[in-house]
DNA sequence: CACATCATGTAAGCCGTTACATGATTCC
DNA sequence: GGAATCATGTAACGGCTTACATGATGTG
């Protein structure tokens, strides 16, 4: 499993409460891992029982109190070993492509409206990295040399969005063509 | 969960056996769906107490038996409904991207070795996709046309393959730079 | 007035992986 | 002799989702 230390990634820049962790996973880290509050929470209660990961209580005027969580040196350490083992290969999963690939079951402009809704949400996708890309490139070089690995995951995650974008409107174009 | 599903759409081309369905996600289809024989055979299973896939056990000289499941009536209907709804967009979860993020935090060798890892990895899958495509093209013209939807699903594959590998290159110089 | 955001969690259940189990044949 | 392929499964565990729970503030 590797909700456990891509946490403990994300707390290793900095102490994060489990609100800020989860709505990290709403931002360019969720193109390539993903999260909900539930798990983000019953993740935290482990990786402190672990003793990977401490916490303190802030309290807030107006609002709930947050626990800010930080990474310990045990954590650091697990982290460490776990960033040098090897990676499995990842495994892609997308029920849409079933959808296509079982499509003459159904109406072509079932399939079609179906695509079309994809399209526009990794339309939105897109233009959400490309946004995150802007505020990388308005860095100066120092912060950016920082934030090159980082910026290397971004990097595919606009090209794979682009990708399946060009795929997306050749599929439009077969299933018009059969029509 | 889509594996129920998955599954009724292959048997909706044709019968097979608990192995054959699990041989077929090591080919074109195990590029955008998983599932191991164990969890094949559960869900077998599961489907047929649903009543909807039925079983005939076919003897078998010098091996052992096979239960040759079909799809039934009701099945047809279920997969049909399934294919119609909305699927949610695709959620991508990449440990290797998680561990470039936080690469920094381990020697650049370790992370490229590991990386040129994952490109043999991908050459091989890429180079097998590319052998279902050359069999899709060798077939006639009305063989091809039954074929055209699942053959877009195998040209995905292709792309995001070929968009992975080169974006890997650039990866390595970019690490390559930085030592 | 309802909905979104901030902020935290528990409980139940399903999905999927890992480990275990069996047994024959074929290939190196 | 050992590994791979064919062919089927069960059991246990852990990961992840869904449903439920609370409560304040700000926005349309």
């Amino acid at each position: 499993m590797s909700l456990k230390h891509s946490l403990l990634v994300m707390l290793a820049e900095h102490p994060a409460s489990g609100y800020d962790l989860s709505q990290h996973f709403k931002g360019s880290v969720g193109f390539f891992w993903n999260a909900s509050h539930q798990q983000v929470y019953q993740q935290l209660k482990a990786l402190t029982e672990a003793g990977w990961v401490r916490f303190n209580t802030e309290a807030q005027a107006d609002k709930p109190d947050r626990k800010i969580y930080e990474i310990t040196d045990e954590g650091r350490q697990a982290m460490t070993q776990w960033l040098r083992e090897p990676a499995e290969v990842n495994k892609y999963k997308d029920a849409l492509l079933i959808k296509i690939y079982g499509g003459d079951h159904i109406e072509a402009e079932v399939l079609q409206a179906e695509i079309q809704r994809h399209q526009q949400l990794h339309q939105k996708s897109l233009a959400k990295l490309k946004a995150i890309e802007q505020e990388y490139l308005a860095l100066n070089r120092d912060q950016q040399k920082t934030m090159h690995l980082p910026y290397l995951t971004l990097k595919y995650g606009i090209s794979a969005e682009e990708n399946w974008l060009q795929w997306a409107n050749q599929c439009l174009e077969v299933i018009n063509e059969k029509t």
